[in-house]
DNA sequence: TATTGTTATACTCTATAACTATA
DNA sequence: TATAGTTATAGAGTATAACAATA
């Protein structure tokens, strides 16, 4: 027996394929992502309420929400989270007074710049073994994938 | 208001990330296996188990569960499974009664062979947008990213 | 009656910790 | 005392369903 030659890979028929690959990078992006926003005391889902509110046009809570792909009622939990760290606001719409009108404060501004380095921090450490044209090539393929399954990877197109 | 123009993606700093790209990309291929796999009476990891036992080698239970990165806990439910359906069978090893010798049936071999159509099958569509070349450059570069931060993804050398 | 936001419930998944039998 | 496998427990995460207010 050679402790030098590792025993403990994956089959190397799981190794072949894309799919196994993507999930098994997809997930360990996931939690990684999750652990460093946890240990910041917020968590992945506020990362994406924020970058929601700063494109604007979408404010209404049931819109917010399916921009993200989250249910509804998760999003009421992460919006009382960032109110009462004072990041975004609520109120109600006078046109229609079901509806909560939310928009971020400068507060949730600055949080949000600093999510963004988070996250780029993180994909640097993923993404370290590639170049830059690597990068780019990566991205390319995975948007096309994702955009083929879920519109939500299709970019709005601006009137 | 124009319907015809979707507001429903996501904000643009996200599908600028490659980070965001990879993980909502490999938790909808995990989701998606995971149903495909539990149609089908199994799971996901039954398919692990098998793929690890064809190639040899990792006969104990404990190398079984390192190999895929599952607790051990977890390990033995699986196998429970899989040897009522009489895919696997289980004996003590001799030298050592503590362990269980694990080894693949012949009927085994028949699901596994299924299990991988099953796969590819979820792979094809996935990766639909996507030529042989560049399914191949992508395969390159997630494998070198796995490989980056788990050495189950680093092929064993054989010697 | 339908919709928006909210609250409550229930269920899955899995990580952890105890337990046994062997060494 | 340590290890392999097993069983039991507990907690996080989330999907679902019920609910109140408004349209």
């Amino acid at each position: 027996m050679n402790p030098e030659i590792s025993q403990n890979c994956l089959p190397l028929e799981m190794l072949a394929r894309t799919g196994v690959l993507l999930a098994r990078v997809g997930i360990a992006v996931k939690m990684e992502t999750m652990d460093r926003f946890e240990e910041a005391g917020f968590n992945a889902y506020h990362y994406g309420v924020l970058a929601v509110l700063d494109e604007g046009a979408r404010e209404t809570q049931a819109t917010i929400a399916d921009a993200l792909g989250v249910d509804r009622s998760m999003l009421v939990g992460l919006l009382d989270q960032l109110e009462e760290r004072g990041m975004i606001e609520r109120r109600r719409d006078p046109n229609d007074r079901r509806r909560q009108m939310v928009s971020l404060t400068a507060a949730g501004k600055r949080q949000l710049a600093a999510f963004r380095k988070m996250v780029q921090k993180i994909e640097d450490e993923f993404l370290a073994p590639l170049d830059e044209d690597e990068r780019a090539t990566l991205h390319d393929l995975l948007l096309r994938v994702a955009a083929q399954r879920d519109s939500r990877f299709v970019p709005a197109q601006t009137v």
